[in-house]
DNA sequence: TTGAAAGCGTTACCAG
DNA sequence: CTGGTAACGCTTTCAA
């Protein structure tokens, strides 16, 4: 509640020498630091953020744009902006999407451009050329998480070898016949992740003169229930079966394990499947997979934008972050 | 990036008038409100929310505290907390403790109690008496999700009932050898939760004159893989091994389920589970539960937040959410 | 090392 | 309905 001034009055300097002192800036002396410090606690202040916001022109604070928190991946990114965020004293301000298309304009409007925040981080968000363009004026540092953006720097996985080596694993065991259970477009997300996934997944498939069914090729919107539900589909189909299954993402695939008992089948007996992720899940269920750390990835690019912040040089480049195979019990050779 | 003074000048009005204007008050004639939007378009200007911030004295964001955001329950009740949010053309300040204990303090000193918000959501936090104090100083509206707290209101399910009711069911069933699977008090989590379920499991089993075996009661940490490390654990001893388990979250609960597989198990005949909260995999898992709604605890809550800083009258009751019991295919009668 | 004073970009009050 | 003009509470030169 107390201002400035009265830490100001209280310790007898000038309200200048308070801000400095507070702020641990040099030139001040250690008594006259130690002296502001102390009253500043006994009357509980705390400098106003639209204050100090206003005069120096920076926040303290990032942006965080997120096409939904329900996601693991996007959840573990988020811890890791946190933890960097935490760190250097600096505020995350969530703009969730939430799959409502309609209101992003309004989001991009309202706060983004509101010179609320330092800096931006997105995740898994494409861009219009008109959106990218306002971000461009603005003129603050950006970056992106999970998923090449155009014009935008990022950090990720790339996502194509990552998608070719889960399935070569499977094809290294012997499977022919091969399954696909990809995302599909959402509105507003990056596409260019289920893509890679899935031209990974051909580009492996056709190195090793396999035939890409198309109809084993479907869409399992990034989640358990959803993966679950297009595996059932598939099963259900008469038919040839495949023996092994890709998802592009541990969820999807936790589902196709599911699925595959609700279908009398044996995982990796009868089916194989391996995921991409490493969820939290996955070492339950058993399941094979090419990890990644989003955690990583969200403090990584979150110590780019806070360098730059700092007044380190700006780096242009997309950063790659690694993914590996996690062999577990869901895949083994066809029976 | 254009101020205000441009648009006036570009208007032919006062920068008095062109705020008027912008923010839909009264008294502003339609020709000019619509000559001034245009000119605000054209010149790509927003209000910088500090400057707004500190002149206004609010900050249309909310500040929402909460312990992580990596389990089903915070998440939900995020999505919901941004929807209404969105509708209010609020922003979301998101302040992680991300179980750095430490870190608490510097969280509450440096961002909360920085005016950077108007309002304060918590999730499933307990707060030390010199956090309540705090809290109360700043006097700003603050409401709490998930788990009562002493001197604040709080939005969330009757944890004693809701335990009492899902353990009434599998006693109903017939089970007399019931296990709980319960959260542990973690540091700063409102530990009145996992012990109102813990109570409601143990006044059940009273009332129906059934022993509690406090071998039987043990902590899952609230999360799959705990739950079933937990689970497991319990299994392997010697002796007689429960017929039903009664998980404090369904996150335990679906970890309980994979336990029972790894001993070979079958749900329900050799054991039945059930849990709270209906989780996204519930349905997938078969899983019974004493469904809520966190999304919808999170929207209440903030509209009550919402309201007041609108000028509504400040509500002081906590409010009860519903919770009911969703039969699946996880419980049945013991063998 | 410190202080005085000029902003920072809005909003809110009071006249007109 | 509109304009002038103080705030708002800090930071940041520039002098001392």
């Amino acid at each position: 509640m107390a201002g400035i001034e009265e830490v100001a009055r209280a310790t007898g300097v000038s309200t200048a020498t308070v801000s400095r002192a507070l702020r641990g800036l040099p030139n001040v002396s250690d008594t006259t630091r130690a002296a502001v410090r102390r009253a500043a606690d006994e009357l509980g202040y705390v400098a106003s953020s639209s204050a100090s916001g206003l005069a120096s022109g920076r926040t303290l604070a990032l942006g965080v744009v997120v096409p939904s928190v329900s996601r693991w991946f996007y959840t573990q990114v988020l811890e890791g902006v946190d933890a960097e965020l935490r760190s250097a004293s600096y505020d995350m301000i969530l703009f969730n999407l939430g799959g409502h298309r309609g209101d992003r304009e309004r989001v991009f409007h309202r706060s983004i451009l509101r010179k609320r925040t330092d800096a931006l981080l997105a995740l898994c968000l494409d861009f219009t050329p008109d959106e990218r363009e306002q971000l461009a004026s603005l003129g603050h540092p950006t970056i992106v998480v999970g998923g090449p953006v155009k014009g935008l720097r990022s950090v990720g996985i790339d996502e194509k070898a990552t998608a070719r080596e889960a399935t070569n694993h499977l094809i290294g065991l012997g499977h022919t016949e091969i399954a696909h259970l990809g995302g599909e477009d959402e509105e507003g997300l990056n596409s260019n992740v289920p893509a890679g996934r899935l031209r990974g997944f051909e580009k492996a498939m056709r190195a090793a003169h396999l035939t890409v069914r198309p109809e084993w090729v479907i869409p399992g919107g990034f989640s358990l229930p959803e993966g679950r539900a297009a595996m059932n589909r598939l099963l259900d189909r008469p038919g040839p079966k495949p023996t092994a299954v890709f998802a592009g993402s541990d969820e999807m695939a936790m589902g196709a394990m599911l699925a595959a008992a609700d279908h009398g089948l044996r995982v990796p007996d009868d089916l194989s499947v391996i995921g991409i992720d490493d969820h939290d899940y996955s070492a339950c269920f058993g399941l094979t997979t090419m990890a990644q750390s989003p955690f990583e990835q969200g403090s990584a690019a979150t110590r780019i934008l806070l360098d730059e912040l700092a007044g380190g040089e700006p780096r242009a480049g997309s950063v790659r972050s690694p993914a590996h195979l996690v062999v577990r019990t869901s895949t083994a050779p066809p029976r």
